[in-house]
DNA sequence: CTAAAAATGTAGCTTTGGTTACAAATTAAA
DNA sequence: TTTAATTTGTAACCAAAGCTACATTTTTAG
């Protein structure tokens, strides 16, 4: 195929192509949902967000929270001083409330069709990042049906 | 000054930080993933899959796709000699097979949900590599169901 | 108040997956 | 068969996300 006939078969693989383009992009805003959710979770919690508490929670070490809360700070996501408790920009709670609604649905999705709990919880952790309004949207359509 | 303190490594890690930590690790093997369902297709299609058949499909430079090649080689996916084909093992296939299948139910799941043939392709790609066997086996049941 | 403990920050290394630029090998064409 | 085009490989770079080790700051206990 490469050495005669690529360009009649271009077609279906342009569209393959895109759909993992967009896989491996959308996955940098996948740690920012997780870390603005951890956020909202630990201050409803705790009355703050602290880096170790985030670091425990989303189960890597201090150094990492670190590193990412500067590129958060930078998209705009976060504010925080050194030594003092994360809060979340306006664009951050927007943010975070859109993937708790997503988290939500998904796992009562899963659930309604009887996956246990746990691994509900489990898969939807790795789902909900990859879940478009369409396929949300009909979700959604499928809960209230029952 | 230096007090370097050897601070034993704690892991009392929450139930949402094992969940992420698996996403993490989980990510690992879903380039593999899409590395050889992409060979098994374009050897179907085309006789053969060649590192630009490959990067064409898979949407990155030729470069990416020959770097990946090494690591999927020494963890026994595939087997290529420079300049030559490019052929799974039996672990590739076994991995291959795997994979379309669990690709193939997750979108005929979507479809069977009203979700758009293209926004199911979409989707699926994200969706695949976080579908539990129990969660897989749910959307199985739903589809004889109907 | 002071000293130890805990939290946070910084330096620097690793791996992975991406890139461009250029070199070498193979294939196709004149 | 020699040359041009295409494919494949290599070098050198980047950014993200992870780590350990160590330094600094803040908090807490005595």
């Amino acid at each position: 195929m490469s050495r005669s006939i690529h360009k009649l078969v271009v077609r279906p693989s342009a569209q393959q192509a895109e759909n993992l383009r967009r896989s491996r992009r959308d996955r940098a805003s996948e740690i920012a949902q997780d870390y603005v959710e951890a956020i909202v979770d630990l201050t409803a919690e705790s009355g703050e967000a602290r880096v170790t508490d985030l670091a425990r929670r989303l189960g890597v070490t201090h150094v990492t929270v670190n590193r990412t809360l500067a590129r958060l700070r930078r998209a705009g996501y976060v504010n925080s001083k050194p030594y003092r408790a994360i809060f979340l920009t306006n664009a951050g709670q927007k943010l975070a409330e859109e993937s708790k609604k997503r988290h939500e649905t998904v796992v009562a999705f899963l659930r309604s069709l009887d996956v246990s709990e746990k691994v509900a919880e489990l898969d939807a952790e790795g789902i909900e990042h990859h879940v478009s309004p369409e396929t949300l949207a009909a979700f959604e359509r499928r809960l209230k049906r029952r």
